[in-house]
RNA sequence: GGCUCCAUGGUCAAGCGGUUAAGACGUCGCCCUCUCAAGGCGAAAUCAGGGGUUCGAUUCCCCUUGGAGCUGCCA
């Protein structure tokens, strides 16, 4: 049995979109599990399109989603080169040997030529087609315009009868009629080789087994086929995979603001997290399991769980696995993953990070929401009123105020400023008052937040801010609804 | 428009002729609780429509509808 290749081909034009990476992750799975090789290549034939500094983030992202694949540009391998542009020379002498054969033909006809005559067709409302013109130029006349330097490109001379198809892994048998099929070019003018040329020479010479890659290909494959089949070359087994939506109509595109794979791990998503929801995004296990890590997906996969209907890219379940996810870090992981975002609020003031991750790593969805949850610690936000009264606490302002002045003579009397000292004495407080819990603990809460909620309750928060902090809030607390009280009763 | 493909709750989806049509996210309710989360328990919610085939269709076939991809000297 021949070894199994895959390999994905990303043109670089910027950045990598969740459904490409989705498409690698695939491809990467469908190797490893079958001790094959997986293989990077570079499809950079349309420099026009190319953006700088592209290549380089494909390799960074690869890397960062842990898809090390075994060939490509910047890994080696023996069937290099990996880029397309540096084998730019290899693709004509294989299309002037379908010339020979009568597969393919020289076409003079220029691009403007063609876009006015496709716009008229279009405009009367008819289905342009090339209409095989140069192909019936005299072999000698075609020559001779070739060598005397006359712009060409060379395109497939596809039949004008009978059937192209191919089978499908996941979609089975597909079949066109040749007749609706249009000769495409695979040599541009500009000597390069179109995508629909180069990925069937490319895939050849590197001895793709399995060529896995988006629809978009699957009603252009049967021709591909028929290259195939004029070289005499055995085909590769495809595998098409649907698009990944952002809704039901739209796909996922950087250009209408949906997040890339760089920019999830920017937001705070965590690398494993994104993978595992990717990796079900369009694939389901036999059973019922949810979590996988990359290498227990090697194992799991199969291409049977794999659906062909497209996706629907939804954030809510990512954030979901994002937070399953940060729960299973160590609080030690946590603590330095959260740090960044913590000081990005808190720099400069002191804070127990220890014990604000302890509080925070239950709570944390997605790193970059840390800022919000805790910029309360860094300064008191300004709060209304009404948030001393809350129904289900049973309390209000005026029972708050009551609260308040007692609780700060009671915090400030503390020695020991522990959670659990504070706590004991407040719930104390509560008890020789015959107030509830919550009567006590909401309004202190609240002079020390100023949130509705918060992570943690009064007694953590107290402890983060220190016995100086707290008494000033409480203070200030007590100030505000005393002023609120005396405005009330004038 | 033409060609190719797709179609189970709001979303991801299991199901591969006979099921009370799984599970997860989300939503809602209850419990727990010093707020919010987390956790526990529970609920609502799906076979696009119409024809066949069959004793029996979510499942097989056809049509309609809806959607996607392709229709470039882009990939």
């Amino acid at each position: 049995m021949t070894e199994i290749r895959t390999r994905f081909a990303p043109s670089p034009t910027g950045y990598m979109h969740l459904g490409g990476l989705r498409t690698a992750l695939y491809a990467y799975l469908f190797a490893k599990q079958r001790g094959g090789k997986f293989i990077l290549r570079i499809e950079d034939t349309d420099q026009e399109r190319e953006v700088p500094g592209a290549v380089a983030l494909i390799y960074e992202d690869m890397h960062k989603a842990g898809l090390d694949y075994d060939e490509g540009p910047d890994v080696g391998g023996d069937f290099g080169p990996y880029i397309q542009s540096e084998r730019k020379d290899m693709y004509r002498p294989f299309a002037m040997q379908l010339v020979d054969s009568g597969a393919a033909y020289p076409c003079f006809c220029t691009k403007e030529e063609l876009q006015a005559r496709r716009d008229a067709v279009t405009a009367a409302g008819g289905q342009f087609k090339y209409d095989k013109h140069c192909l019936h130029i005299p072999k000698e006349e075609a020559k001779r315009r070739m060598e005397s330097g006359e712009p060409y490109v060379i395109r497939q001379n596809i039949p004008e009868t009978g059937v192209a198809s191919f089978e499908d892994l996941l979609y089975g048998h597909v079949e066109t009629e040749c007749a609706i099929l249009d000769d495409n070019v695979l040599i541009k003018a500009d000597g390069l080789p179109t995508y629909n040329f180069a990925n069937v020479i490319d895939d050849h010479s590197m001895q793709i087994s399995h060529v896995i890659r988006g629809t978009e290909y699957l009603s252009s494959t049967p021709k591909y086929n028929l290259l195939y089949e004029a070289f005499g070359w055995q085909p590769p087994t495809y595998m098409h995979l649907p698009v990944v939506m952002k809704d039901a109509t739209r796909k996922l595109s950087k250009r209408h603001g949906d997040p890339t794979f760089e920019d999830l791990l920017e937001q705070g998503y965590v690398r494993d997290a994104i993978i595992n929801f990717i990796a079900l995004l369009g694939w389901a296990p036999k059973d019922d399991r949810e979590f996988f890590t990359l290498s227990e997906l090697v194992e799991g996969f199969d291409t049977d769980g794999l659906s062909k209907s497209p996706a629907i890219f939804n954030t809510d379940k990512l954030r979901w696995f994002n937070s399953e996810y940060i729960k299973k870090m160590s609080l030690e992981d946590y603590l330095n993953a959260a740090t960044p975002w913590f000081d990005s609020v808190l720099k400069g003031k002191e804070f127990d990070y220890h014990r604000l991750a302890e509080l925070m790593h239950g709570r944390t969805e997605i790193f970059s929401e840390i800022p919000a949850m805790i910029r309360f610690l860094a300064e008191l936000p300004d709060y209304a009123v009404d948030l001393y009264s809350h129904k289900k606490m049973k309390t209000n302002s005026d029972l708050s105020l009551t609260v308040l002045k007692l609780a700060l003579t009671t915090v400030e009397a503390l020695q020991d400023f522990s959670e659990d000292s504070l706590k004991e004495s407040l719930m104390q407080l509560a008890t020789e008052n015959e107030w509830k819990t919550g009567q006590v603990m909401w309004p202190v809460r609240v002079a020390l937040s100023g949130m509705p909620s918060t992570p943690g309750g009064a007694t953590e928060i107290a402890y983060l801010l220190g016995k100086d902090e707290t008494l000033q809030r409480m203070a200030i607390g007590i100030n505000f609804l005393e002023q609120f009280k005396s405005l009330q009763q004038s």
